[in-house]
Parts: C-alpha cells; structure tokens; sequence
DNA sequence: ACCTGAACACCGTTCAAGT
DNA sequence: ACCTGAACACCGTTCAAGT
C-alpha cells in the first residue's frame, strides 16, 4: 500500500496496454492495485482526470527533433512521431481524444505544428488551418484503426482490408501539398535546407 | 404498448437532442417507452446497433444536391451539409464517430465525397486522400465544438472563444487547395462549369 | 410479435471514518 | 498522506416465461 499518483498512472497505462480503454474502470485500476476504488480520489478528483494525464503520458515523447529540418518536412515527422505514439498504446487516440480536456501535451504538439507551418513563411491564420487538419486526421484515422483492430480482436469484426498507413500518407500528402500552395503566393522563400537533411539522427517514423 | 422499431429510434432521438449522449442509455430509452430495458432487445441486437441506426438517421439527408456544380464547390458543400448535420444534434459528430461501423450513411457520404473528387479530374487514389481528409477534419473538429459545448452546459468548463466556424472553414480550404493542386497537375481540364452557379435552388449552409 | 421479471456482472463517485 | 467501508445511483445484457 501507500500507492503514488505515478503508480495509479502505471496501473492505468498496464491496463490500458493489456486490454483497452473499454477495461479501463477505476474499480480495475484499484483492483490491481489492491485498494479500495474510493482510494483513487486521493490521486485523481475523478476518472476525466486520470484519462487526460495518461494521454500527457502517451503523448510525452512527442517533440521537434530538429530545426534543421525543411519545414514540410518537419510537419510530416511530427504527423508521423503524433500517430506512432498513438499507436504505441491500445486505444492511444481515443484516450487523446477523450483526455484532450486541458491536456498539456496535447497544446504543445499543435503548438509545434504551427510553429513549423509559420517557417515555411504561412500566415498565422493559415499555420492553424494545418495544425488542424493534421490533427483531425492524424486523431481521426487512428482511432479508426485502433477501434477496427479491438472489434477484430473481440472477433467483433472480420479482418479489414484498409492499409490505414498509405491512407494516413495519401491525406497527410494532400494537406501537404495545400500548405505548399499557400507557402508560395505568400511571396516568402520558406527556407530550403533539405540539403541539410542527410546524416545520422534522423531515422523515419516507421 | 407495442412498440415498433421506429418508437425506439424516435425515442432514443428525443433523449440525444435534449440531454446528449452520455444520458443515452438503455433502461433511460426503455423508460421512456414505458417499457422494461430487456424489451429493447426485441428490436435491437445491443446498444451499438441502436446508435449505428441513430447515426444512419441523421446522415440520411446529407446527399449530394446538384452534378452541375463545380466539383470543388461539391466538395465544399458536402462537407457544410455534413458538419450541418451533425450540428443539428447534440453530439451528433461524437454518436456517428461511435457508430460507425455498419454504417450505411457513412458510407454514401464517403462515396460522395469521392465522386467529387474524381470529377475534379483526381486518380482514385487521390480522391481517396480527399475524403479521408475532409471526413477526419468535419468529424474530428465538430466532435471537439459539441464537447465544449456539452462541458459549458453542465458547467465543466467556461465558455471557449474558439471560432469552430472559422476554424472549419479554414481546414476545408486549405483541404480543398490542395486538391485543386492535385486537379491541376493530372494534365486533365476540370470541369468549370460554375457560371451555372448561381440561381435558385443554391441556398449555402449556415 | 412484443413484453415482463428477475437476475448477473458490472460502473463512477461521495463521504465519514480510520491510521 | 493515504486508505477503508459502506452506500448511492446507475449501467448493458441474458433468458425463461408470459400474452
């Protein structure tokens, strides 16, 4: 007993990993932590809480691994870094989508879209527009595939056919190919450096 | 007594449009009917069957409403019809997300959606990535404005100043900008047929 | 064709009280 | 600082039996 918040928040993602967000009941949580379910409102005011903070956890590793970078290159590694941590966690982005409530990290990835939108030479308003049309889509389709696979690992569902990774990459390029558009007529030369982009460190998303 | 189907359906309308999903259950539907919970399951194999019925109903009037728009400004209205709809019903985008699987409406729309694009000129390939993009960006986005809004009426959050409207507009034009990018390079002459445009019979969506 | 009654196996949350 | 015990007000679903 004596049980730290961390240690809710690891029960919570274990169970989460095992078996999904549909499993993960605050009795469960507390069943496995040998405690009384009332024990838990010590640690979290109630269940939306405890979600948000284990999407902050999902989402911790999430980050800008390079200036470097040309900037549309840098919005498709942060799409692909955002939907391989979702995918890391069974259920990962419907988690962030249920815990996007005052979510920290949730803020500060779209705060790194924008900021990568914004140096290929896009105004304000049109750096939101991709910030969130990669957002909807990158939550969006995940959460399509992780409901698939948990039907078909339920037996719910029969096998699918849909390749959710070329699906991801075809839209991802779409919105892409649009914030290109919009870096040209803007009259700004967003900065080439895709020169720079060669060497070790930078490894894809998967 | 004697309920049909369609008195379940209403019915379990009736408690989404005036107090939202998380108040749609089972026994609160049976109650209203005046009817015990397991007679529900007479006409509906289980609780996901029911919303994938519910969500059926208010997609039924998202359809395409003339070929003799420009594919671009199809595109444009298929989305505002969408996101219409949805608005039309508390949580409306949250219960077509969750009942999606089985689907039909969803599916129509989807179809729609790339018919359009491949009137544009696309590949079916590209069209695809349209529809992916658009479906994520209207679902993701009107699912984020109701939850605000279901937070703000029960007084779990304070009112956002968030322009959804705006924001959506933005995403869907930037959406449709590359698009029209794609329609560009395939070497084929999009239909320009939008002198047709205006007349009656052409009201916008909100 | 449609419903009852009773049960099973669960939920989230509160709150006084304990150590 | 952290937990128990007990309660409240709920869930979805099954199934034999009724009319």
């Amino acid at each position: 007993m004596a049980n730290s918040r961390d240690d809710v928040l690891n029960t919570a993602l274990g169970i989460l990993r095992r078996y999904g967000l549909a499993d993960l009941s605050m009795r469960r949580v507390a069943a496995e932590l040998n405690v009384q379910p009332s024990a838990l409102y010590w640690h979290f005011a109630n269940k939306q809480a405890l979600l948000t903070a284990l999407a902050d956890t999902v989402l911790a590793g999430v980050t800008p691994r390079s200036a470097r970078t040309r900037w549309d290159r840098r919005l498709e590694r942060l799409a692909g870094d955002l939907r391989a941590a979702l995918l890391a966690v069974t259920d990962g982005a419907e988690l962030v989508s249920a815990g996007q409530a005052g979510g920290l990290s949730t803020a500060a990835i779209g705060g790194y879209l924008t900021e990568a939108a914004r140096q290929g030479g896009l105004s304000e308003r049109d750096a939101g527009a991709v910030r969130t049309a990669i957002w909807q889509l990158v939550i969006g389709l995940t959460i399509e595939q992780q409901t698939r696979a948990q039907m078909e690992r339920l037996g719910a569902a029969a096998p699918s056919d849909r390749d959710f990774d070329r699906e991801f990459a075809d839209g991802l390029g779409l919105v892409l190919d649009g914030a290109r558009h919009r870096a040209g007529q803007n009259g700004n030369t967003p900065n080439v450096e895709f020169t720079y982009l060669v060497g070790p460190g930078f490894g894809g998303v998967g």
